[in-house]
DNA sequence: CATTCAGCGTTAGGCATCTTAACTAACAAA
DNA sequence: TTTGTTAGTTAAGATGCCTAACGCTGAATG
């Protein structure tokens, strides 16, 4: 096999890996700083083998040796970790009230991070976005250092739906994004709704650790569903699986559902309207945002454990809805108010008298799970590149 | 390495094949009778690769020549099929009204079939049910003939959810169809819920064929859904993915939804009553059953019609509610009353004024859906077990 | 301090599974 | 009969893994 030649004379990458080094540099990438006999024993490979892999690696900077561990017996093991010929991601939550940047290697060390506030809250995706995510992106390209490595991904999370390819992307909105902002041409980018996102952060660093099958249920100014089964994210046909805030309400016999009416009803801004016009006169001032109701119940007072209570049931039962749709056996609930844990106990009892068994969880990752979530997709994207998996 | 010996001296079925081997095998299973180039083209093997696999595979009689296929110009090429050491699956659909049964080759050339109707409808999952299909399996046994190879699968779509390995079986109640009836040992077990093999059969032989990702909804006495997303079927945590007749209803402010009120409300039977319950005098005599309600709706009766139309209606919200959770992109209505096509435009003007865009279609295939789609998944596991990669 | 032993890493050799290249075989059309 | 095309076989080689065996390096031991 001969090499392709740059113009410079450098060898390209290669990327003519052996399958047992392509295995040896995702497992780095996931487990972190591991020794040779760490990973030959969870990949099944012999120490030659090993020896080959980590050879090819280190020849193309992709891993590096950083010390050595000493076990109890015996002579120590070299521990390597992801080198900088791996390069590095960039991570972006392109969120309604603020943009929230990573940058990290491979194997997930923060190289730069950045939260930028919106000076007014967005409503839709817009280009009021793209120029905020424009500006950030820059400052972090700007920030690069050369032991960084190639930027090898740059994912963005959306708050829109995202079409796979040969979908209608005009529709979704998906490309909004794009309007102000122009990605490094030759990098490859991840675009993917946010509620997605969270869920897929909620299963590898969150309430959902470790689960290949369970739904994150996000409740704040919207409502929206990320789908986890079989490890695998259900996007559906046209990106808009877990869309829960369009469903159609109410269904009973002889009402006329109206589409959307679930998000209308579940938002945050109409159990708000709904607390100020039904609040006592003798129980102080109506709470100004679900953070003082859920502060309010925490607390003891009657109403806000009231309203929260009622909320709870009702989200139970848009909860047990797709329940008995996907039998996803665990149940995250995030967002604004959804990650209060004062909604777990009603939202348990609703969703087991109404469907089958599910365990309930609240979210433990807050605000960052989107942008922690688009990390790890982008990550991915990034390690195919690096392995010439692209095709 | 060396043959493990039998008793009597015959080797027996190494199971180590090539992985190109398996591949050919798999490949004549599916697309039926093929040529070595065909079968190369396909896969992207070479022609000595092909020599080796199908030598191995005529060494265990997996496959047999069959004739020669003369192209345009050159020499003609020996065409191959699936050959009778290979054996053979039996699959049984245990319905409420009829226990249908076929054996078949791997590569789904009819052995024999019987259809049985009980002599009274059942109504859940009973030993009446175990009964027919402990008689049904064992004339098949009977009828077998030397050619027909090994029993290697034995399938039974039941209508009961069907919890995967670690899951409560008890609770599944899919066990039930073995109180009266005892699997033949040594023969692999296959249990599929029965609306998952009505979607699975429609995925490769009926209105779904060649599509990755649809939902299959059966609407008749009961009503349930069968979820096929990028090629595989989605079962859930405990087999209850797809219980839609479990949806809590009603969903509306102030009222109190009750767990499976759906399939009271949509099943064949309440509309029925609802049909009897407002027939006008002056319409003749009320229709008995669905059959009929559709027979007088086609032929242009006003009241028929109009219930039809209410109910198509009905069934187009709960089709919305799908598919707002997975983004189907394509739903396959099938089941007694769903099959008709009678229903489609309500159901798709519904859908689409509720939902993201999905299309419509009645199912093809009838009756005979389970029990095709429980013989497709008897000859997946057949040919893994033949390929030893059961493990 | 020398010995022993466990575990790490390398070298040598082998095997399984694929490939390409080159050949023979069989056929239709010129 | 010749020619060109396609089917199938044989030979040789590339790849990617393995096991076996041996050297290296540490801690524990006498």
């Amino acid at each position: 096999m001969e090499w392709k030649l740059e113009q410079n004379g450098v060898a390209s990458s290669p990327a003519a890996l052996t399958g047992s080094a392509k295995a040896v540099f995702r497992t780095l990438a996931f487990s972190g700083p591991s020794t040779r006999p760490q990973i030959g024993a969870v990949l099944g490979l012999s120490r030659p083998t090993m020896s080959a892999a980590i050879a090819e690696l280190e020849r193309l900077g992709y891993v590096e040796m950083i010390g050595m561990v000493q076990g109890p017996l015996g002579r120590r093991a070299v521990q390597y970790r992801i080198g900088p010929g791996a390069g590095h991601v960039i991570a972006v939550d392109a969120g309604s009230t603020h943009v929230r940047l990573r940058v990290s290697t491979l194997d997930r060390r923060l190289l730069y991070s950045h939260v930028y506030r919106l000076p007014v809250r967005q409503f839709v995706m817009n280009e009021e976005i793209s120029r905020a995510v424009a500006g950030q992106v820059a400052a972090a390209l700007a920030q690069a250092q050369p032991e960084w490595g190639p930027l090898r991904a740059l994912g963005i999370a959306v708050p829109t739906r995202v079409v796979g390819p040969g979908g209608d992307a005009e529709a979704s909105r998906q490309n909004v994004v794009f309007t102000a902002f122009r990605p490094p041409s030759g990098v490859a980018v991840v675009l993917e709704n946010n509620v997605n996102c969270a869920a897929v952060a909620e299963r590898y660093y969150g309430a959902a650790e470790g689960e290949e099958t369970f739904a994150y249920i996000q409740i704040g100014l919207k409502i929206g569903m990320g789908l986890m089964l079989g490890g695998q994210l259900v996007r559906g046909r046209s990106g808009a699986a877990g869309e829960i805030g369009h469903l159609s309400f109410p269904l009973a016999p002889g009402m006329e559902p109206q589409a959307g009416e679930v998000e209308r009803y579940l938002g945050t801004e109409s159990l708000m309207v709904r607390v100020r016009a039904d609040w006592p006169v003798d129980a102080g001032p109506p709470p100004g945002d679900t953070a003082e109701l859920l502060f309010l119940a925490e607390r003891g007072n009657q109403a806000a454990q009231r309203h929260v209570d009622r909320h709870a049931a009702d989200i139970g039962a848009i909860v047990a809805t797709c329940v008995s749709v996907v039998d996803p056996g665990l149940v995250v609930l995030g967002g604004g108010f959804g990650a209060s844990p004062l909604l777990l106990p009603r939202v348990r009892e609703t969703v087991n008298r109404l469907s089958y068994a599910a365990e309930i969880r609240s979210s433990l990752l807050g605000a960052d799970a989107t942008v922690l979530g688009i990390e790890r997709l982008a990550i991915e994207r990034a390690l195919s590149a690096a392995l010439g998996e692209d095709a």
